[in-house]
Formats: structure tokens, C-alpha cells, sequence
DNA sequence: AGATGTTCGTGTACTTAATACACAAAGTTA
DNA sequence: TAACTTTGTGTATTAAGTACACGAACATCT
């Protein structure tokens, strides 16, 4: 059982991505704060989803934590993309006031730990007691105010998805277990920002032994229905070269 | 000017890789501990090179200063290979007798930050005032006593190196300003594991039009005198492609 | 002066991967 | 049954990867 004593200067933030078939998403939490006696919004913006880690668990299992309690999940893909600590990361007044009030007595020296997390959409249902928790298309997260240095963190771990799904075969955390090649297609399409040529990304995907087709298809569809894929990750591991190119 | 006010739960740790023209080699200090009386060796083992971080330092400066009290070089390269919390890090009996021994008053519950640095071992004469600090070829860390989770530390900094060196022109940073292309083979294959083709290797080579030929050759040499080469960090910056593959 | 030892620097043939590109087939809906 | 939409497939060309052997340039020894 969880002791609920923190470790003060150390927290973890997860920076956890989605994808809806169409284009890669993000979770952030919203973060609002209201004069009490004019109701005057002092504070309306986004978070990560973060917390101190408590004394008497490691740094994945805070991570697995904050993750349970947002989608019910556990088994999520989880992997660090650095480590945190400017002097700066929590000093602008709008976050001194946010810690005053939320008033926890944390440290205001404060390293974080940032994972990225890849969840499958389908599986999950969001819920976070007295916060707003959403999805934004991490194509519009440029445009958002965001809390402490949670903007920098969010493309710190764009760019660390980006080169490893260059190398390994994490995409497939963000498809449901089976899935077609146009899906596979579109995810590496919007996670990389860029497009492929439908008969050569296929000409790939049959040289990946791990990706075997069922004989399952699309139903319901008003066109040719699709063949289902699955990703195995056994195949994965008995079949790989030493080779590097993963997609591209 | 440094405070030296500790943050209390947080360290880094520098894996420090130099390469001396045959193999890559790894910057450990020796720890030892006598029983004042019996004389004893109570410890003797190896570390890490790594330290707490001060309340007004960030990470990278904290992993900077240490370098630079143990080589004398600033602008060492410099990257981070993970974060590491787990509960038990620093529980072994010998390690306790050793905190209580240097008795700084160190919270028990420490999270590190890896940093892995390579540095020009023709660059820098090693020096760390009261204690042995020497190279250590990569190759024999797997039967030495190792201090906390050192030893794992390490393995982990390895194989971060061996992952980044496929994919950026990190390298370099091991070698002097100059050098010929048997010494740049060798630096591959000492990284890697692994053995290259003379004129396949050099083909590849010729690729990266960052690495530039210089009028200069080696000279006194028992041999036919070897070129010598330069990287371009500006060129390779202006001229990389969005490939991957890098060596291999 | 000449022989010995050592590392340097190069080319070709073959196989494998990357890229560019267009159309018929299988479903639904109106 | 016609219209619509997405699926699934092949070929030709270029670029990169791999396997493999020998003369040239220097220092040293006799």
C-alpha cells in the first residue's frame, strides 16, 4: 500500500498520446482558478498530468500510477524522455500563484521526470475526478497557453516519439489489437508529419513478419472492406535484424 | 557563485567514455573503505563519477561541474540516458556503511539523473583530488564490484551510446580534432561490437561530406602515412537528410 | 643500397532496398 | 444498376549494402 508521503523535489509528468484513426492526439488536464470574491478567472489553461512521486515507489510505478487514475489502465506503454530541472520551471507568477493555492507545501525546486505514455483510444474512457481531462491534436498544442514548462515537456517527447518510432515498433501501442494497413498507414503518417506511398509503406509492412494478417475484415463499410492486421510482438522479437530503418 | 546547498533527493551520474585508439574505455573511481583499528578492507570497489545537485544549479550544470572538476575541460559532450529511482538503489550493507562513512546527511531515497559524456582522451590529464580515477576498458566492467547500482548504471549509458552512435554523428566527440579513417573504423568498432570492411566502411565514409579531408598526413609512421580527416558539425548540420541509418 | 615489415588506399560485381507511379475489384448507398 | 469510396496490387529505375585482394608508401634493419 502507498504510504502518501512525497518525495519533495521530485515529481514525474506524463505526456500521454492518442490516436482517433485520423491524427495523433494528447491528454492535458485543464487548470482553472477563479477569484473567490469577483470570480475573476486568474488562471485558465493546461496541464500534463503530473504528480509528485511518494517515498515508497520508483519512477515507473508513479508514472503507472498517474496513468491508472486518468484511463482505469494499467499494462500502458510507458518510457522515460528526460529529466527536468531548470531553475525557472515553476517561477512565473501565474504558477506561484497556482502552487499557493492548490497549497500542498511542495518544494519550489522541483525535478520532474517526463514519460511518454501511448494509449490505445479504444480501450479507454477518461476520468479525473473535479478536472476537465481532454484530447487535443498535438497539431494545435502550439497555439495553447500551458502550465509551467509542460509546452517545452510536450515537444521533448514529440521529438523523442518521433525518432523512436523510426526504430522500434511502439506505433502499434496506439492501435487497437487489430487494425488495417490504411490505419497503420495514417498513424506513421501523423506521427511523422509526412506521406507515404500507399503500394511501397505496403511493400514495407510485408518485409515486418510481425505484422500478420487475420482473416478477419472490415464489415459495414461502404467500400471495399479492408483486411485486419495484428502485431505480434513474439514475431517481433524472434525476427529482428540488426538493422535500424524501421519505417522510412 | 555556487551555494552548495544540496537539493536533498536528487543526483547525477556521469558515464564517461574516452577511447584510446584500441578500445572504449570507461572513467571509474575507486572507492575504499579500512576498518580504523584492524585495517581492514571493509570496501573496495568502483563508482561512477556523480554528486547531488545544489539548490541553484540545473542538471546539465550540475553534470558539467562535475566534469569539469574531474577533467579540467568545459564543453564536454554531454546527454542524459534516464532517470533511475528504484527504492532499493542505494540499500546494500556495503553501501550504508559507506553513507555513513562520508556522513553528509544524504536523504536515503535518491533519484539520479545519467548522464553520459564523451570526451577527447588526448585532450585531458584526469585528476580528482584524494582518490584513484582511471580508465577502465568497457570490456572488463562486467566482472568488477561496482558501488549502489553503478554497474547497471553503466550497461544502461552503453547501450544508449550504441543506440545514439547509429543514428548521429556523436563519435566524433571521442576523437581529437583530427584523425584518419583506420582510427574512425576502429572508434566504430570498438563502440559497436562488431568488425567493418576496410572499403566498404570507407565507402560509406565518403558519403559524409562532413568528414573532410585535410592536406595533412601522418608522419613518422612505420607505414605508408595515413590522411588526416576533420568533422564538420556546420556541414553536417546544412547537409543532413532526414535518413536514419548512420554507421551500419 | 636493398630487403623486410607494416599500414594505407583503392574498384568491381552482385544483391538488396528505395522510389515513382495507375487501375481494377469489392463493398455501400441512392 | 449506377455512383461512390476505399482496397489491393506490379514493374521499372535508382541508390545503397555487401563481399572480396593487392600494389604503394613509409620506417627499419642489415
Amino acid at each position: 500500500m502507498i504510504s502518501h508521503k512525497i518525495v519533495p523535489n521530485v515529481s514525474v509528468d506524463c505526456v500521454v498520446f492518442g490516436f482517433d484513426f485520423e491524427k495523433l492526439n494528447v491528454l492535458l488536464v485543464e487548470r482553472e482558478l477563479k477569484d473567490e470574491k469577483s470570480g475573476k478567472l486568474l488562471i485558465s489553461d493546461h496541464t500534463l498530468t503530473g504528480y509528485h512521486i511518494f517515498d515508497d515507489e520508483d519512477l515507473d510505478s508513479a508514472a503507472s500510477r498517474i496513468l491508472k487514475g486518468l484511463t482505469g489502465l494499467d499494462n500502458i506503454f510507458l518510457e522515460q524522455f528526460g529529466a527536468f530541472g531548470q531553475l525557472d520551471r515553476v517561477s512565473s507568477p501565474k504558477d506561484q500563484l497556482w502552487l499557493k493555492y492548490i497549497n500542498k507545501g511542495f518544494a519550489d525546486r522541483i525535478i520532474t521526470v517526463g514519460y511518454l505514455a501511448l494509449i490505445d483510444n479504444t480501450k479507454v474512457t477518461l476520468r479525473l475526478k473535479d478536472r476537465n481531462v481532454s484530447w487535443f491534436p498535438v497539431t494545435e498544442i502550439q497555439d495553447m497557453e500551458m502550465a509551467f514548462d509542460h509546452k517545452f515537456l510536450f515537444y521533448k517527447a514529440l521529438d523523442a516519439l518521433q525518432k523512436k518510432v523510426k526504430v522500434e515498433p511502439i506505433a502499434f501501442e496506439l492501435l487497437p489489437d487489430y487494425f488495417t494497413l490504411s490505419q497503420l498507414q495514417k498513424l506513421y503518417e501523423a506521427l511523422l508529419g509526412r506521406s507515404f506511398d500507399k503500394r511501397n509503406f505496403r511493400k514495407k509492412v510485408a518485409l515486418m513478419h510481425y505484422v500478420i494478417p487475420l482473416k478477419k475484415k472490415q464489415q459495414g463499410v461502404a467500400h471495399k472492406p479492408a483486411q485486419y492486421f495484428l502485431f505480434s510482438r513474439e514475431v517481433y522479437e524472434k525476427t529482428r535484424k540488426g538493422r535500424i530503418s524501421f519505417i522510412i
